[in-house]
DNA sequence: TGGAAATTATAGTATTACTATCTATCACGC
DNA sequence: GCGTGATAGATAGTAATACTATAATTTCCA
């Protein structure tokens, strides 16, 4: 499957720095690494959905605080909408880039498999190398916005152009890991999208619906990693 | 624990039939079971949210389709958000209930965790007591909307005034449950509030997303239950 | 039947999510 | 150094949303 990385997205330039992932044009009207505003608008785009949420985030908002107009935020995103599928979809495939590299050279599947689920439950880390992404608040505004991405009307028609291609990609690929360990079982794509989306519903849960999980903050990431990697191998076990 | 049935929400009446349940007061500014005008509300709100999904939906085009005025709608919810929270909170009252119903008298704490997670997973299926609430529309309502409940800045004020109550309770009388059989599991809750909510998931996917899981339409109901259930049992065994 | 409560009609506000247009700036090649 | 084209800024405008306010009317029921 994909362990020599194939078809895994390549790595480039964000923020100046060195690197970046391909996310697909159809996601931005203008790419926004390819200019000082468009580095702008994503780092701030983070910091300000971080700050006061999706619903509350507005273009003007943040027109204001990097000190452009709204109309110039229009250039290089069509709505807030595709601003955070934008986001998810580099969070994605930023993943995918991560779980291959730690995953690349091991033997053992289940090995294997025990790195990738630590790459999906574990917060994401500062790096050095994009200097104008704060991957921490990145990781907050996924945990709380990134449902929003598909629980809309136009879900379908954004499918059917692709969008979503770098989730389904990242799932689809560990559960190829599944199906190496255990090739009967039946769910490996729905028990990975279940693990995902668990992952960052656990931790919101700590946060603000704590009798929802035995999940507790400070140590919400390792105690989520422990619970979903034993549901896992649990689950996959012959 | 929950077994004999103490604390679980009393049915009284909706929709001029027999059975409904206690929703919190402060859900509502004034009871909508209490007038005609109300019962309208709730039948058509749902039947709008299912239409045309929560972001299109306004208090304007519900008053249009009921033809009443947007401030007569006003007069019963603060906001379509706690139209929602309202339906939601209902749903899940209503869920308890059922399995109450459904798990008394069972000696077996695995046969009652078996049908409480048939109960969870399976669509609830119309009620003729409740002739004005159409539960298919209220399950795919639940489906796509109901996690927008709680993905807002608002959470943890609501949270503070109780307006999650019924899904707290509903999560920890099932992982009571869980206890029963495995004290030892460290995680209970987390499960059932990730079966909860992957039972949902996974079947937006199927019609979605169906790259993500495994679960096909027109199945997708019975395969859901086999594949939670069969996640639970594994991840509870001794 | 009278008075209170509920509902309707009507209007208004601030904000949102855009779209349009025109002008200023700036890098570039010649 | 000059023109050109692309980018960004300034400004304005629109339809819809999510309410709030108030007065008039209808309904209820004691």
């Amino acid at each position: 499957m994909s362990r020599a990385g194939a078809d895994v997205p390549v790595a480039t330039a964000l923020g100046g720095g060195r690197i970046t992932l391909q996310v697909d044009e159809k996601l931005f009207v203008k790419d926004p690494t390819s200019s000082a505003l468009g580095l702008n608008i994503i780092e701030h785009g983070i910091l300000l959905l971080d700050e006061i949420g999706y619903e509350d985030f507005t273009f003007r908002k943040l027109a204001e605080r990097i000190e452009t107009t709204e109309a110039s935020v229009y250039r290089y995103f069509r709505s807030k909408h595709l601003l955070l599928l934008y986001l998810t979809s580099y969070y994605w495939g930023w993943m995918e880039y991560r779980i291959d590299l730690a995953t690349r050279n091991i033997e053992s599947a289940e090995a294997r498999l025990r790195l990738a689920l630590r790459e999906l439950t574990q917060p994401i880390t500062n790096d050095e190398s994009t200097p104008r992404i704060d991957e921490a608040a990145l990781y907050r505004v996924l945990i709380s916005e990134s449902s929003k991405t598909y629980l809309q009307r136009g879900v379908d028609a954004e499918n059917r152009e692709g969008l979503f291609r770098s989730y389904k990609r990242l799932c689809r690929s560990v559960a190829d890991v599944i199906v190496e360990i255990n090739p009967a079982y039946e769910y490996p794509v729905a028990l990975v999208s279940t693990v995902v989306e668990s992952s960052h519903r656990q931790k919101y849960f700590a946060e603000h619906l704590p009798s929802l999980t035995e999940v507790k903050l400070p140590t919400a990431h390792r105690s989520t990693t422990a619970f979903l990697t034993e549901l896992v191998f649990q689950a996959i076990a012959r």
